[in-house]
Formats: structure tokens, C-alpha cells, sequence
DNA sequence: ATGACGCGCAGTAATGCGCGTCATTATCCTTACC
């Protein structure tokens, strides 16, 4: 055993009383070696103990940077328990506590901080962490970094930049369960990780039963979801689209209650507290329902809706039968669905509004609810419009917003910000059009899912409803370009096949994601060429 | 893109159809204000 792995195993017994598995350990091994790490594990595999050994091992502070102050307090607990060292920082800490926290950080008097990326940008937290840089920084649930970052929580987008400036720049370690090939990219670039370790496992669950029921009506939906919600044993989740119809579906089952993020949250405990404990056997949740959420008994998951896109509906199924005893999760598709996620794709930015943007922030650095004030947008909108400029490369966002230097002219820099924001919508588009052949498929739907995530996979699952019901015959392949095959493409580079159809084809490119091409015009232009196997895009 | 809704009209009495208009998801932390 070397050496760094004895040091590892005393740091988890101790601090955790456990013995790392081989996932745990290969991610912990590459931080406490001082490589950046991202980590794809499954939740329920551990992925905090990551982290924390890792930290016990670098023997320093860490920060932990988690999108959810509930989340934040959970893990804390947990390791105040064990006699742990450890702080929390929000909005809502008092003054002497923050000072507290923030003197113990300096001193490196504490084990681990946990905060929210909208903490770790403030200022005077970040002069504390450059007169004492900590030695470790995890960002859980790394995916908010694209899921969020782009619109909703911007500061997610400024993680990588705040750490880079630090004087001794602290080894990172970005942790998800959920995190396609794109996604990863994504992660690593915002987070600026320096040729990160990549340690991704169990994309496969084979004891999820995957399965999709086709509804043309919407009576029959919610027939369909209520009777199949009753006939399955044990406890289970509902997603649904709306708010409104959490209650709608829960006042229809027994033992069910709604859950979103309407609600108060003494509710919403209330109703997490009684699954948990087995006093409720269904929650008819929306979105809000399931970070943080470890329950390993859950044996269903239904979709009500389909949901936008592979990544959701993975990471929502993926909430069940985590004890390894089977679970079904059950997707009950209706066509027009979709369209309502397509509409929300739909706009591009208008030109009046980024010129505007760039017009006002030109004249000198301007906070953002002044700029809002200005340009009539909404906060959101702002926020979206200015990733999109930055990206651009005309706009610096600080405490204000601020002006480049030499920046391109602003004609120039809103047509870069509307080709940026095409490009997006053609991948968001294709997220859903991916979403949409999952549901359509006739063939294996795990090993689509494989494949969509990054895993090659040749033979069928065995445990989705076409491969139960013997109907995964074998699709008759694109014979230039078969499932599964590694490509080249002029422009994008290498790629793999994860689905085609007689007239298109979706390749995910290592690099660009996912794009969807026409056969005729690959053909034609001799777009694509047949690169040798392997090779796939796995790090480690 | 789709669905809900109200309106006018048809042509008969009480509904039903077609058309135009309108709205339309979810997710959190934070700060300011009550």
C-alpha cells in the first residue's frame, strides 16, 4: 500500500469511521496528490467523504462551496457530530458569529466553512481567503454551475475567477452526481480546474426499471399517473411540472403530500421530515424536491411530464432504489409536453437590448440595479444578457459591471453575444430533441441513456420496458455511421454517435456537445469521418 | 407551440362552432422593507 493511501485510510477512520471505496478513493487520492479533481459519482456514494478525507489528508481549512443553505447545515451537522470543527456562513449569521467563522478560517482554527457561492465572491470574505488561502475548496453539486449559473445564481459563474486570484491558488475539487460529457466541460472551464483528474462512475443502475407510457390526453394522464402512483409498493416520488398540480395529484392519493418551493419552509421540512420517516408515502414534488433528498428505500420515481431534458430526467430517476433493490421509474410522455420547453428556448436576445447594456455600462462601471433601472430589463434578463456579453468579451462583472479595455466595438460585441446565444439554444434545443427520442424510442432506452451520458455501451440493458417486453430489436444501424461509432468532424473534431435516425444523426462531440447533423449534408460535404474505437472521452 | 377563454354567430331555443387574444416553468440566495 503506498504510502498516501495508508495516510488516506487513517484520516477516513478516523474522521469518518469508514474505509474509502474505490471510486471514493481514486478521487480522494488525486486531491491529496494536489490535483484538481471532478468527481461524477452517484449521490449515496459518498461523495461528501471525498472531500472531507481529502481535506484531512491536505491537513488544512477548507471551504465548501454548496448551493443550498439546508444542504450546507445537513453536512455540517453531520460532521459536528463527529467532532468536526466547522462553520457556516450565510445571509442569515449574525456578525460575531461570521467574525468567528471568517477568524478561524484565518487562523486555520477550523476543519471546513461552508457557504454558498453568493458568500465566497464577497469581498471581505475573499480578503480573508487571500491572507490565508485554504488548502482545499469543494464545490458541491457541481452541475449548478451550468444548471444556475447562466441566469439564475450568476455568482456560480465567478467561482473559478475568485480562486485563481488567490495568492497560493487552492486545489479544487468539483463533486455531482449528475454531469454529462458537456456538462463536465463546462465545469471544469468556469471552475478554470488545471488539467483536472476525472473520476466518473455508475451511470449505469440496473435496478431502475426504465419505462415510458405514451398519453394522448391529458384525462388519461392523470389517470394513468394516479393508478400507477397506487399499484406501486412502498415509497415513491411524483415530478410534475407545476405547482399547481403538486396538490392537484396529492389530494388524489393516499398518503401523498405536494412539496415546491411556494411553500413555507416549515412545510416543506415537514414534508421531507415525514418521507424520510416512512409517515408519508408519496411527495408530488416539482423540481424543488430531491437535492440533498437520500433515501435509499424510494422505490418509484414518475414523471407526470416529461421533463427537458436527459440530465433532469437522470438525475430525478436517479433518487431511487439506491439501496440496490429494484425501483421502477416510470416516464409518462405526451408529444405536446415538449412544446412548452421548446417555446421557453425559443427568443434570442434583442439587439436593441444588448446594444443598450453595452451603451451604459461604456461609460463607466454600473451596479446591476442601476443597469436594470436603465435598460428596463428584468433582473434575470440582466443576467442572462450580461453572462452572454462577458462571454462576448465586453463586459467585466465585478461588484459592478464594468467595461473592458480595448473591448470589440458594440456592433461587434452583440453580434458575437447573439451567435453565442444561438449556439446555446441549439444545444438546449437538442437536449430536448434528445429527450423527446428517449420517450419515441423503439430500442434499448438504458443503453440510450449510456450513450447520451458518455459510456459506450454496446449490448442491451435488460432492464428497460423495450428490453423486457423483447422488443429491443437491434435498430437497423446508419450503416456510414453506426451507434456508438467514434467520428471526426471538420469543424468540431471527435465525436461519438449516440443516436441516429434514417435522415439525421446526434454526435457527442468532446469538445462542442451535442449536435444533430442531416445525413444527406454529412454525406455530401463529407462532414464526418470514421475515426478508430476508443478513446472515449473518460479522463482519469 | 399550445391551451384556456370569451365573443359572436348560427339558426333554433340552448348549444356548439370558429376565431382571435392572451398567457405561459421551475430552481435559491440575498437584501430591502415592512
Amino acid at each position: 500500500m503506498r504510502g498516501i493511501d495508508r495516510r488516506i485510510a487513517a484520516v477516513a477512520r478516523e474522521m469518518l469511521g469508514l474505509e474509502p471505496r474505490p471510486g471514493q478513493l481514486e478521487a480522494i487520492r488525486a486531491l491529496a496528490e494536489g490535483r484538481d479533481t471532478l468527481a461524477v459519482l452517484p449521490t449515496g456514494s459518498g461523495k461528501s467523504a471525498i472531500y472531507q478525507i481529502a481535506a484531512g489528508v491536505l491537513g488544512g481549512p477548507a471551504v465548501v462551496v454548496s448551493p443550498l443553505v439546508s444542504l450546507q447545515r445537513d453536512q455540517a451537522l453531520a460532521l459536528r457530530r463527529r467532532g468536526v470543527r466547522v462553520h457556516v456562513v450565510n445571509a442569515a449569521t449574525g456578525a460575531a458569529r461570521r467574525e468567528r467563522a471568517m477568524a478561524a478560517l484565518g487562523e486555520r482554527a477550523t476543519a471546513f466553512v461552508f457557504m454558498a457561492p453568493e458568500q465566497l465572491v464577497r469581498e471581505d470574505v475573499r480578503e480573508v481567503l487571500r491572507a490565508a488561502p485554504p488548502r482545499l475548496v469543494a464545490v458541491d453539486e457541481a452541475h449548478c454551475i451550468s444548471a444556475w449559473g447562466h441566469d439564475f445564481r450568476p455568482d456560480y459563474l465567478r467561482i473559478g475567477a475568485v480562486l485563481d486570484a488567490l495568492p497560493r491558488r487552492p486545489v479544487i475539487a468539483a463533486l455531482t452526481a449528475t454531469a454529462a460529457p458537456p456538462v463536465r466541460a463546462e465545469i471544469a472551464e468556469r471552475l478554470r480546474l488545471r488539467d483536472p483528474a476525472q473520476v466518473v462512475r455508475g451511470f449505469d443502475r440496473p435496478e431502475l426499471r426504465l419505462s415510458v407510457r405514451t398519453v394522448h390526453e391529458t384525462g388519461r394522464r392523470h389517470e394513468a399517473v394516479v393508478d400507477a402512483a397506487r399499484d406501486l409498493q412502498g415509497p415513491g416520488i411524483v415530478y410534475v411540472a407545476t405547482r399547481k398540480d403538486t396538490a392537484w395529484y396529492a389530494g388524489r392519493l393516499e398518503s401523498a403530500a405536494p412539496y415546491h418551493a411556494g411553500m413555507r419552509r416549515r412545510e416543506r421540512d415537514r414534508v421531507q421530515q415525514a418521507f424520510m420517516n416512512d409517515d408519508l408515502r408519496i411527495v408530488v414534488a416539482t423540481t424543488a424536491f430531491g437535492m440533498g433528498i437520500d433515501k435509499p428505500d424510494v422505490r418509484f420515481v414518475l414523471h407526470a411530464q416529461v421533463p427537458e431534458s436527459l440530465d433532469s430526467y437522470y438525475q430525478e430517476i436517479g433518487r431511487a432504489g439506491r439501496d440496490g433493490a429494484g425501483a421502477a421509474a416510470v416516464c409518462f410522455y405526451r408529444p405536446e409536453d415538449l412544446a412548452l420547453p421548446r417555446f421557453f428556448t425559443g427568443g434570442l436576445p434583442a439587439e436593441d437590448d444588448l446594444a443598450a447594456i453595452c451603451e451604459a455600462v461604456a461609460a463607466g462601471p454600473v451596479r446591476r440595479r442601476d443597469l436594470a433601472g436603465r435598460t428596463g430589463l428584468s433582473p434575470r434578463r440582466l443576467t442572462a444578457l450580461l453572462d452572454l456579453l462577458h462571454e462576448a468579451g465586453m463586459v467585466r462583472i465585478r461588484r459592478r459591471v464594468e467595461p473592458v479595455p480595448d473591448a470589440p466595438s458594440t456592433a461587434d460585441g452583440v453580434a458575437r453575444a447573439l451567435s453565442l446565444a444561438e449556439r446555446r439554444r441549439s444545444v438546449e434545443r437538442t437536449r430536448i430533441e434528445m429527450m423527446r427520442r428517449y420517450c419515441e424510442l423503439s430500442d434499448c432506452r438504458g443503453r440510450f441513456l449510456l450513450r447520451y451520458f458518455g459510456e459506450p455501451r454496446d449490448l442491451p440493458c435488460g432492464h428497460c420496458d423495450v428490453c423486457l417486453g423483447g422488443r429491443a430489436e437491434r435498430h437497423a444501424d446508419n450503416v456510414a455511421f453506426p451507434m456508438g461509432a467514434r467520428v471526426r468532424h471538420r469543424e468540431w473534431g471527435p465525436g461519438v454517435i449516440v443516436a441516429g435516425e434514417d435522415d439525421r444523426v446526434t454526435v457527442l462531440f468532446d469538445e462542442a456537445g451535442y449536435k444533430e447533423l442531416l445525413v444527406a449534408a454529412v454525406l455530401d460535404h463529407d462532414l464526418l469521418t470514421r475515426a478508430p474505437a476508443g478513446g472515449a472521452p473518460r479522463g482519469g
